[in-house]
DNA sequence: AAAAATATGATACACTTTGTATCATAAAGT
DNA sequence: ACTTTATGATACAAAGTGTATCATATTTTT
């Protein structure tokens, strides 16, 4: 039996790697990196870069499947479109995010963020897609919707992305939880509308 | 008198490689341009190139500036929080996008697209909060908001450019007119919570 | 524990791209 | 016509990318 992907020193390699870019992306910002940086930065060499990856990007990838991982337990176990505006489930991003701001704005800002910002927001979407889908069959009101719940999701998620976003680069104009409590009370309104269900509105805490 | 500016060469110069960069970035995307292929395009040596501009990003910025005059020009006539659900604004963002999609999903796609994003973020934003402001006065509402005009004219800004981003990349899904429709729809209510202005539901057409 | 397999590091190399310097020439402005 | 300035050709230094080779070190397998 070979051992294709389990040698030791290649899970060893890659996890420094990986590694090295995460710390020095925090530092200089992605862009500037290049593949002799995060080898020092990895006690590596160069060659061995191209061994596992074929590109900065490659890497980039691979970091962020762990750091998604991460993001998704986070997640997991809140409800995206609590039909309560008082209580935002995004919150939950904003706190994550407010841990490591510096590294995670230098990520959401670099060259290559249009991808991860797609990404997410397709995470988002597909979240709260399923949500939505439970809680209308709950009602007895799926297939009813005056919009599509593809849309409303998607709008949802880019609602709540878009705010998270911007915050992290002013994340001193508003509070994470007052950013989330307003955002998720917003989209929750067009949410309703949406779906096609109403309620009375109520005052903001 | 000198002619600091205004030389004929330079002017036809610069033109050159924007409408080069332009042309090329429709062809093979953004990231994969050298300067060699913008100077090839314009018929005209690299030298000339760094004459003009620091690199492929500053020339990027100027011909953004050129596409971006155009798009505001679009804009300036309409109402982007039209208090009428049904009749939506951002319709005309569609259309316009809709003229040269590939071009224009080839530079929101591009690797260095989040600063664009940002920018027309920023401005549908400034366009919004300007509009909510009048709005408000005319109703005398301004300063009782139960949410940041701010943060409700970002929140519309988010809502209504995230789907138009996601829209590009799906263009099949649903036809400009619907997007603009639905996507409008539910930011106007999320508006409107955001104000402290509520209204009777009417059916989506 | 020895043998086989494989990952690593050092070095070297070809290649692409970037950005600058120089200088004769062409084309604009006055 | 005269002056000023932009252009193009060429050359060059520097940085970065990606590949090839081979001896060495480490891991897995027997």
């Amino acid at each position: 039996m070979r051992t294709p992907e389990e040698d030791l020193r290649v899970k060893r390699t890659e996890k420094a790697l990986r590694n090295a870019l995460m710390s020095l992306v925090g530092k200089k910002g992605y862009d500037a990196i290049t593949i002799q940086d995060i080898v020092d930065e990895a006690e590596t060499s160069r060659v061995t870069f191209y061994r596992h990856y074929r590109d900065k990007n490659e890497l980039l990838n691979a970091c962020l499947d762990t750091i998604y991982d991460e993001l998704i337990q986070c997640l997991e176990p809140c409800s995206l479109v609590n039909l309560n505006p008082e209580k935002p489930p995004i919150l939950i991003l904003y706190k994550y995010l407010e841990q490591n701001l510096d590294l995670y704005r230098a990520i959401l800002n670099s060259q290559g963020s249009a991808a991860i910002h797609k990404r997410i927001r397709d995470y988002l979407a597909q979240a709260v897609y399923h949500e939505i889908v439970e809680e209308l069959t709950m009602r007895q009101l799926l297939n009813k919707t005056p919009i599509p719940i593809q849309l409303v999701s998607l709008q949802v998620a880019v609602g709540e992305l878009g705010l998270v976003l911007w915050w992290m680069d002013n994340p001193t104009a508003y509070s994470a939880e007052y950013m989330a409590q307003v955002s998720h009370r917003m989209n929750f309104w067009g949410v309703l509308e949406g779906l096609g269900i109403r309620q009375t509105p109520t005052p903001l805490a």
